[in-house]
DNA sequence: GCCGTTTTCGGCCCGACTGTTTTCAGTCG
């Protein structure tokens, strides 16, 4: 509806109420269907964005499956059209141009009008802006979509790294959606405090990471990367600091947000500080910005316009949970099935991380591509697990085992085998396209044997890859509560499974998660720095972790089940 | 179209860069 709106030329502010509802709706964690079943008119209203009219647009979207007034709107304006605003260079504007002048409404003919010369004629476009566009389509063609924070941060690390060896440089961070720790990164922002910002800027466009300049100029230049990323760098002097970083972090409904609320208490903010009237009364510190709205400190990871400004008013921010608080890893996978290394090589490289425990948990035999274990074999993997943990000392070796989920709910060890493991966790391997009611019945009715402990990987999907198995998650995690199961948040930063909406949504349920990594090699225990920041972003604290609890503590916790 | 610790009417975040212009509109984040 707000793309339709702006190629009417309709108020702005109306377009943008749109919008902000859509946002809005994207991020809840219920299912804006069954919020209309509970409470109507009425609850549809109580979401923030959601007004009378949006409301009722909803409803009859619910009752009918369309919407009148979108589809006038479509009448006036073909589907393809919106195919020309996704377009980096062309917005409603000029969409709306080509339409009347040309009657172009798609990207094929938009190509052709470009290179027959037809666009020339039109007023406001020259050779340049044609240019633009091409490369904007031949852009989108190559379909540059989000990067998995996985690869976006190492990333964005080394071309930090890069710039920091400049003696003009006095702060460096990269900030975005990558400092938001967002799942996908869709750009890389890198804000840097400088007082000789073209020399910033000169360094920055020549670095050997860059494939082509979009825009340069004395503060600000936008890349694309020789991995198909955007990355934009932002120069201020370093007294705006706090005021740049807060700014170019976001999220965007964030910073709206703060901004409004600041308009009201008379004061202004932008990038270059805090101000009331004239006189600039902050903007150093990051900090700054918070104080002068007589806020708490919100950490970037919440900043997504979800009640944490409220939270933040109240002094009811969470202490997010950090890499120092885990004190283990449960989900490791050995050279016994499908991982690179030895139990004893694992267990010495958890210990390096200061760990006091670490679960081995290799396949079972229905992972037969992963050379699961077969009944016998897997006694004798525990065996090798406690010789294991009798040689090593400084750290604990649980036994452990990752067991599959059949697709009737069954798991592929029987109950007499399973009670030897100390914490099993379950997970489908196989049999993903079952649908949405049988997959949530086959998933509950494995947490309900008592030996299992936790949920692996809740929805398998893998970003950017696989599409999650269709399962009701809310079934699932009522599910979990009442059986007492753990559920993992799998750091794989392809996984992040569960994800950070659900990860709330399990903390106001009151279940622990276990964050784990996965691992199939002594390296990968290093990802979890990508699961604790996907808890961070789930408000999850130190107190909803299971691994963040000791040794003693823990042992105690997975016995609670079988009791 | 939404919203309210001044408001139920009158506001609605803010600034950089580009290309095409003779002072600014369009786009983007």
């Amino acid at each position: 509806m707000s793309l339709l709106l702006e190629l009417g030329e309709e108020n702005p502010f109306r377009i943008r109420a749109y919008q902000k509802a859509a946002q809005n709706i994207e991020n809840l964690s219920e299912d804006l269907g069954s919020i209309y079943k509970s409470g109507g008119l009425t609850a549809l209203e109580n979401v923030p964005g959601i007004g009378k009219g949006i409301a009722e647009h909803i409803e009859e979207l619910i009752k009918t499956g369309k919407l009148k007034s979108h589809d006038d709107l479509l009448k006036k304006f073909p589907k393809s059209l919106l195919e020309l605003i996704a377009v980096p260079g062309i917005g409603p504007k000029t969409a709306i141009l080509l339409h009347k002048k040309l009657k172009i409404d798609s990207i094929d003919k938009l190509e052709k009008a470009a290179k027959n010369g037809e666009l020339e004629k039109l007023p406001g476009i020259r050779a340049k802006k044609i240019q633009n566009m091409l490369s904007g389509i031949a852009m989108k063609k190559r379909n540059i979509g989000r990067f998995s924070i996985g690869d976006a941060l190492p990333y964005a690390e080394a071309i930090v790294k890069s710039l920091k060896k400049l003696k003009e440089v006095d702060k460096i961070v990269p900030c975005g959606s990558l400092r938001r720790a967002k799942e996908t990164i869709g750009d890389i922002d890198i804000l840097v405090t400088s007082k000789k910002p073209k020399k910033i800027m000169g360094a920055f466009i020549k670095l050997p990471h860059v494939e082509r300049v979009l825009a340069k100029g004395e503060t600000k230049s936008s890349v694309i990367l020789k991995n198909g990323m955007q990355a934009d760098v932002r120069v201020v002097e370093p007294k705006s600091f706090g005021a740049a970083v807060y700014y170019f972090t976001g999220s965007k409904q964030h910073n709206i947000q703060v901004r409004e609320m600041a308009i009201k208490k008379g004061l202004k903010i932008n990038e270059y500080g805090i101000y009331r009237g004239n006189k600039r009364i902050g903007g150093a510190e990051e900090n700054d910005i918070f104080k002068a709205l007589g806020l708490s400190y919100i950490p970037p990871e919440i900043r997504e316009a979800q009640g944490e400004i409220e939270a933040a008013k109240k002094g009811n921010i969470p202490i997010l949970v950090e890499l120092k608080d885990i004190k283990g890893d449960l989900h490791i996978h050995t050279k016994a099935t499908d991982g690179a290394n030895t139990i004893e090589e694992m267990a010495a490289a958890a210990k390096k991380l200061g760990y006091g425990y670490l679960a081995i948990t290799d396949h079972t035999k229905s992972t037969r591509v992963a050379g699961g274990l077969t009944e016998k074999e897997a006694m004798a993997h525990l065996k090798k697990i406690d010789l294991a943990n009798k040689k090593i000392s400084g750290i604990r070796v649980i036994r452990g085992m990752e067991v599959d989920i059949l697709p009737d709910g069954k798991l592929d060890y029987p109950d007499s085998l399973l009670k030897e493991i100390d914490i099993v966790f379950a997970s489908i391997h196989s049999h993903f396209k079952m649908g949405r009611s049988d997959m949530t019945k086959r998933i509950i009715s494995a947490m309900k044997n008592r030996y299992v402990h936790v949920l692996s990987h809740p929805t398998g999907r893998l970003i950017g890859q696989r599409e999650a198995y269709e399962v009701d998650l809310d079934a699932v995690l009522k599910a979990a509560k009442d059986t007492g199961t753990f559920v993992e948040l799998n750091g794989n930063p392809i996984r992040l499974d569960l994800d950070d909406i659900h990860c709330r949504k399990a903390k106001e349920l009151g279940i622990l998660i276990a964050i784990t990594t996965d691992s199939h090699s002594v390296t990968q225990l290093d990802l979890m720095r990508y699961g604790v920041l996907a808890a961070r972003r789930g408000w999850l604290e130190k107190k909803d972790i299971l691994n963040c609890f000791p040794y003693e503590k823990l042992i105690k916790m997975l016995a609670l089940k079988r009791t």
